[in-house]
RNA sequence: GCCCGGGUAGCUCAGUUGGUAGAGCAUGCGACUGAAAAUCGCAGUGUCGGCGGUUCGACCCCGUCCCCGGGCA
C-alpha cells in the first residue's frame, strides 16, 4: 500500500509565505484551473479599512474567482486567530457544499496552524481584565506572572505580549496557561486534506518587492486610507493600527518626520516582516508541506497551480 | 588662499589622560499556542581618511597630503 490518505478527506490548498512572495497570483490562478474559492490567512488583511496596507486583491483579481475573508472585519475590533478559524472553517464548509477547494492563502503562520491543528481551548477573556493587565507596563506584569503563576516563569521578561497573555489568562480563568496549552482543540486536519504549497523564494528577490512594494502602495492612495483610518480614532493598540506603514505614516503627517524617512522605515517594516515569516514558515509547518524555493514569475505560477490542483483532485 | 569643525561598523555617532574600539539603527540567525504586519532572544563586521614622524607601543600626540561642512577673504 502506498500512502494511506483517507479518501473521504476533502482537500484542502494552503499557501503560504511571507509578504510580496507573490501567494495570491498563485491562489487566484489555482482557483482559476481548479474552480476554487480563494480563502484569506492573512491577519491584516481581514480588516475592511487596510485595503491598499495589507495589500489586498484588487478588484480585477477579485473578478477572476471567488474571495472569502478578505476585508470582513471592522478595525475597530480584535481579531484573533480563534475568531478567524471560526470563519474560515465556515467558508471551508460552504466551498465543500459547492464542490469547489478551499484555496487557503495568507502570510499569518498562527492562523493557519490554528486553524489546522488547533490552539488550546481558553475561554474568552473578560474584557475588563484584559484591559488591566494591558495597560501595565511589561516589568510589573511579569512580576506579577512569577507570583500568580510561576509555570509561566521561562517567558522572557520583556516578552510583553506574551507575558499579557498569560496574566489575563491566569486572572481570568484561576488555571495556568501551560495547563491550558496541553491541549489543542478546534484543528481540522482530522478532517481534511491539505495540500500544501510554501513560498521561500530567493531572499534577494523578495527583498527588492517589498522595497518597491511601499512606495506602490503610496501610489495606490495609502495616505489617503491612514487619514480615513486616523478620523476614526481608534486605540493605537488595535492590530489594524499596527498594520505596516500606518504609523510611519502618522508620523509623517504629523511633520514629525520627512517624507523619505518615512518610505526607509516603512521599507525596512516589510523587509523585518518578510523576515520573520520566512523563519516561521522555513521551520514551523509540517516537514511535508511542500517548499518552494523558486521566484514566481508567470510561468511557476502555471506549473505550481498545475501541480497542486493534480494532487488536490487525486485521490 | 586663510581660519574653524569634522573624516571610526552598511548608516548616525560615542570613545580611549597613548596599551589596536562600542552604542543605536540597518543586516543575519533563531523562537513563536487566542490582538502574530504582534512580541522576544542571539550574532557578526572595522586597514579608527592616506603617508611619514615621536614612542616599547599611535585610533589618540606631531608633520604633511586628500576629502566633506561652515566662515573670512
Amino acid at each position: 500500500m502506498n500512502k494511506s490518505v483517507s479518501p473521504s478527506k476533502y482537500p484542502v490548498a494552503l499557501i503560504a509565505g511571507p509578504t510580496a512572495s507573490g501567494k495570491s497570483a498563485l491562489a487566484v490562478r489555482l482557483a482559476e484551473i481548479a474552480d476554487g474559492v480563494v480563502i484569506n490567512a492573512d491577519a491584516s488583511q481581514v480588516y475592511a479599512d487596510l485595503r491598499v496596507l495589507s495589500a489586498r486583491p484588487d478588484a480585477t483579481e477579485e473578478a477572476r474567482a471567488p474571495h472569502r475573508l478578505f476585508g470582513y472585519r471592522d478595525a475597530a475590533e480584535a481579531c484573533s486567530a480563534a475568531d478567524w478559524a471560526v470563519d474560515a472553517k465556515r467558508a471551508i464548509a460552504e466551498a465543500q457544499a459547492d464542490g469547489k477547494l478551499p484555496i487557503l492563502v495568507g502570510g499569518t503562520g498562527l492562523y493557519l496552524r490554528t486553524l489546522i491543528f488547533g490552539i488550546a481551548p481558553v475561554p474568552e477573556i473578560d474584557a475588563a481584565i484584559r484591559a488591566e493587565v494591558r495597560a501595565l507596563p511589561v516589568e510589573a506584569a511579569y512580576v506579577a506572572l512569577l507570583a500568580e503563576d510561576p509555570a509561566m516563569a521561562h517567558l522572557r521578561p520583556q516578552d510583553s505580549t506574551r507575558i499579557a497573555r498569560a496574566l489575563e489568562v491566569v486572572r481570568a480563568t484561576g488555571r495556568s496557561l501551560s495547563q491550558w496549552q496541553a491541549e489543542l482543540t478546534g484543528g481540522i486536519i482530522d478532517g481534511v486534506r491539505p495540500v500544501a504549497a510554501i513560498l521561500l523564494p530567493p531572499r534577494d528577490w523578495l527583498r527588492d518587492r517589498c522595497d518597491s512594494r511601499f512606495e506602490a502602495m503610496l501610489a495606490q492612495g495609502a495616505i489617503e486610507e491612514v487619514t480615513k483610518l486616523r478620523e476614526r480614532g481608534l486605540d493605537p493598540m488595535l492590530p489594524a493600527m499596527q498594520a505596516i506603514g500606518v504609523r510611519d505614516i502618522i508620523a509623517w503627517q504629523d511633520g514629525l518626520i520627512d517624507r523619505q524617512t518615512m518610505v526607509t522605515r516603512a521599507q525596512a517594516a516589510t523587509r523585518q516582516y518578510a523576515k520573520r515569516q520566512y523563519t516561521w514558515f522555513r521551520h514551523q509547518p509540517p516537514a511535508d508541506w511542500k517548499r518552494i524555493d523558486t521566484q514566481l514569475n508567470d510561468n511557476e505560477v502555471d506549473r505550481i497551480a498545475i501541480k497542486l490542483r493534480k494532487m488536490a483532485l487525486t485521490e
